[in-house]
DNA sequence: CGAATGACCAAGC
DNA sequence: GGCTTGGCCATTC
């Protein structure tokens, strides 16, 4: 009960659900960035939003397909989502470097496009 | 309405 | 090469 996290408030909202429409959209083995999401909704300077939407993303959002511009994992530093997220994207076919950081020359989704 | 927040990005030191 | 600052926008209280 109780207790909805703000994610649903949000999620009910516009611009959120746009984001998470468009990470909806990206096939396994690829990865956008939130810059790239924010461009694709319009304006780059939305990424702090994409961010923020990412933190009160619904469950049916793939958000371990979204990462920062370098390619890494963002997502804060909580109890070991950080390796769940690796692993879906390894599940997936996403090869991380040395440094745990993502190709996106390989796997950025540059297809991306606007709603 | 104003202040605070946010998992960003880019530039500077 | 890593840390800090500023900026931008939307959402929330």
């Amino acid at each position: 009960m109780s207790a909805k996290p703000k994610a649903q408030l949000a999620s009910e909202k516009g611009l959120f659900e746009r984001v998470y429409q468009l990470v909806r959209r990206v096939p396994g083995g690829h990865v956008v960035t939130y810059g790239q999401i924010a461009a694709a909704l319009g304006d780059i300077r939305l990424a702090r939003l994409v961010g923020w939407a990412m933190h009160v993303c619904p469950d049916d959002v793939p958000w371990h397909r979204v990462v920062n511009a370098r390619g890494g994992l963002s997502t804060r530093p909580l109890q070991g989502e950080l390796y769940v997220q690796r692993m879906l994207l390894e599940d997936e076919g996403v090869q991380f470097d040395q440094q745990g950081c993502i190709d996106l020359t390989t796997y950025g989704w540059n297809e991306l496009q606007k709603i």
